[in-house]
DNA sequence: CTGCGACGATACCCGTGGGGTATGGGGGAG
DNA sequence: CTCCCCCATACCCCACGGGTATCGTCGCAG
């Protein structure tokens, strides 16, 4: 009889619900590995749990004690998690984004992350367009969730996902009717740009591998601003809404932009290496 | 924060032991992996549950909380399944085996089994060698511990092993020095052989897939008597002591003989079922 | 100082199990 | 009788948990 607690919440759910879709609904998953593990269960216990029958889903007596024991044991472990974090004792974690344009799951994963983590006090550091790192190496950004490509040495990056790009144009612009474009057919236009000195890397991405003449900008209200006013041209993030008087057009032959996350090389600290673990996963859901 | 018990059967593992090797040897497992999962805890409790040094292991403040949380748990975890097959009241299994050649871990599964499931009583039947399914369809047999091949219509049949099979001599037969013998070196000799109405799969298994003449055995006693007495041969086990004033040869055209575990096909009972996966567990082991 | 042994960490491979989708089947309601 | 609801079954696939081999480090002995 070896009991596992993702089990027992399996179980739980069914009892409380008893229904096996809704149960599997709760619990985000499908409803046929559910039914399985349920009854991997019974056949564990050595006896039936529930009651099938056209007129649904009924305990068992020995479903009913199994319940109670399995409630207890569940909010035992929950207290234990809890009276370990607190034991930790508290612990600050900064992590970096992208400024505005930056990963829009970024809110989702920092409330995931502090609700498992309650004793973990999440800063979210903004930096601005220029630096992909987010600041990583000098500041005290722990770990940023930030795109590729950039100059990762002494760094650890591990892609979570990848989104199409577009040309962001006024929504007046000959070529904001187009479906889709090339980079070709933006030749000759001035680009808005990120200041000297900036990661090769990242530059040479947003500018279709090519150097640009155009306004420098740091912020993506910057990049607005300069396609609005000046008629500039540059690459953009597809599927979010561009703003008042600008459209994006698809950019068919530049490579989908990385989110990545990304911490120091060797970092040892585990609120870094689950801060890591989360945000893969969420990115995954 | 998503504990599991497994976890933290391992984490109390490396607690009480404070050293790696020899908590992975407890846990029946090696080492490197037994790292990982502590390693994996750790980052999801966002703290170093052990302080490596040099020096040895030792347990950090969070780890001596988790300690004592990961104890009561797990014990409580135990109280709730034995809670839980009371509650399923008593019941009983019949398990029947090949006679006194069957599988010599029988015993083993018994005891593995009635220690995981204290309020089942397990009956263990014999059956002899003439009948393969040891009166599974008929007979009050839920489950038979066994030998391929037999007719398995109506049955769930699961192979756990296979062991080699030689020819029993006596130990004065011209080929009982030889180190292996084939099918044909026996060419016109008396097998012993199995009643009329034996499975014909199972006969012809034993008898080296050809009709033989000789004397009619039921049990492992009268194959060695058969032998003996009267000169004859047959294909049994080899790694067993024959016993007195007999020797096997390994016969090296011959498949080795399956042991499998096999049921009534749709069966429901859980008992069934738990019994079918302890053994086949056991067999992995 | 260097070779060696102990031990935990790392790298890599593989099989299983737990997840998914598609479909079956049985039992009520209309 | 037909449709629908709902759990079970069948099948696939990838992640993860397990394995072996090897490394890195540190203490110790010669």
């Amino acid at each position: 009889m070896e009991l596992e607690l993702r089990t027992l919440r399996y179980f739980v759910a069914v009892a409380e619900e008893l229904h096996f879709g809704r149960a599997a609904a709760r619990l985000r998953m499908s409803q046929p590995p559910l039914s399985r593990a349920i009854k991997r269960l019974e056949t564990e216990a050595g006896a039936l749990l529930f009651e099938r029958s056209s007129a649904g889903v009924a305990l068992t007596p020995v479903g009913v004690v199994l319940l109670a024991e399995a409630r207890d044991l569940l909010d035992r472990a929950g207290l234990a998690g809890t009276r370990m974090t607190a034991a930790a004792g508290r612990a600050v974690l900064t992590v970096g984004i992208l400024g505005d344009s930056g990963d829009p799951d970024a809110a989702r994963l920092a409330r995931s992350y502090r609700a498992r983590h309650p004793h973990v006090e999440v800063r979210v550091r903004e930096a601005g367009l220029s630096d992909p790192t987010c600041g990583l190496r000098a500041g005290p950004v722990d770990a940023a969730l930030t795109r590729a490509p950039f100059d990762g040495t002494g760094l650890e990056v591990r892609e979570v996902r990848a989104d199409p790009v577009g040309a962001l144009l006024r929504a007046d612009d000959p070529l904001a009717g187009r479906a889709g474009l090339t980079l070709a057919d933006l030749a000759g236009r001035d680009w808005f740009r990120f200041p000297d000195g900036t990661d090769p890397h990242w530059q040479s991405y947003w500018h279709g591998g090519r150097p640009r003449r155009g306004p420098v900008v740091r912020a993506v209200q910057e990049c607005r601003q300069a396609v609005l006013w000046n008629g500039t041209v540059g690459v953009t993030l597809v599927g979010h809404d561009p703003g008042e008087g600008l459209t994006v057009v698809p950019l068919t032959d530049m490579a989908p932009s990385r989110v990545v996350v990304t911490w120091r090389a060797g970092e040892t600290d585990p609120l870094v290496r689950s801060f890591v673990r989360a945000a893969i996963a969420a990115h995954r859901a």
